[in-house]
DNA sequence: GAATACTATACCCGTAAAGTATAGTTTAGG
DNA sequence: CCTAAACTATACTTTACGGGTATAGTATTC
């Protein structure tokens, strides 16, 4: 029940761009070097964020890395998603092979952990990058 | 972002204990025989749900496990402490070591994934093991 | 006191997470 | 058009953990 690493550096990540301006291309030495995600780590988390269509990348000298679109219309949810797929609960809720145990088609912890599933895709979902910026501006609020 | 299959299987043995009745002792060979649940790793996962405090054993001859309070006092998020320990979206969210990267205490972040574990907990918190054993008895509702 | 049923540890195996390496492709600029 | 900069593709390595099994032990009933 928790993201992996690789997401969090991508939050990390799209936040630095996020901070840079949508459409501002920076490259990845400079994400690594100041986000303290190992290079080569990154620049794999980056392709998985490209194939998301969360950022744009940008090849050859001068190139580098950028928001695909405005950073109010990227969610957490969105990057979660582009990192580890469509999240998931249980697999018994995708995976039919899981879920036929005595009750098949009408188990109630399917039903219910459908629910928690959508309370959680919803709760990441209500969180912009364009929020999480202006939380950095707004300097420290400690949550 | 996904439980695991001990904390599933743990979903049908308390819910099997909930449909039997609270206080009601039912032996592991039944429970793992009618919930499909290898045995041993049965009896692995009630141990945790023991030291949980959410069932209670009973050794010798005719002993087994039983709920240890009310159905309708056991939550989904009971089960999944039980056998996860307590939820963290992200592990910077519980150990410092990884939350001290570039914005060190006011992390927007981390901010965020605190709202988002609060809103999980709650989700999980929200179904009781009365209201699945309802769902059971109630027959299929596909939701 | 023997059979039953849970407890405690410890072990095994496959897979996935986390990160690294090697080779390749695109682009800007001289 | 060649070179260096920067991303791409694929494959590999290592470690940890999920999922499950095995062995020996302890409590309880009859």
């Amino acid at each position: 029940m928790q993201l992996n690493q690789a997401t969090d550096y991508a939050f990390r990540a799209v936040l630095h761009l996020a901070l840079a301006g949508t459409g501002q291309v920076v490259e990845a030495q400079s994400i690594a070097r100041e986000q303290s995600i190992p290079m080569r780590f990154l620049l794999k988390i980056m392709r998985s964020l490209v194939r998301g269509g969360i950022v744009r990348s940008y090849r050859g000298v001068g190139g580098g890395f950028a928001l695909a679109r405005p950073a109010q219309e990227i969610t957490l949810l969105d990057v979660v998603q582009a990192m580890e797929g469509p999240i998931r609960v249980n697999r018994c809720l995708v995976d039919p092979r899981y879920c036929s145990r005595h009750w098949s088609q009408h188990c109630p912890v399917h039903q219910a952990l459908g629910q928690v599933q959508s309370a959680l895709a919803q709760a990441l979902a209500s969180h912009t990058f364009a929020d999480l910026a202006l939380g950095v501006r707004a300097g420290p609020t400690r949550g």
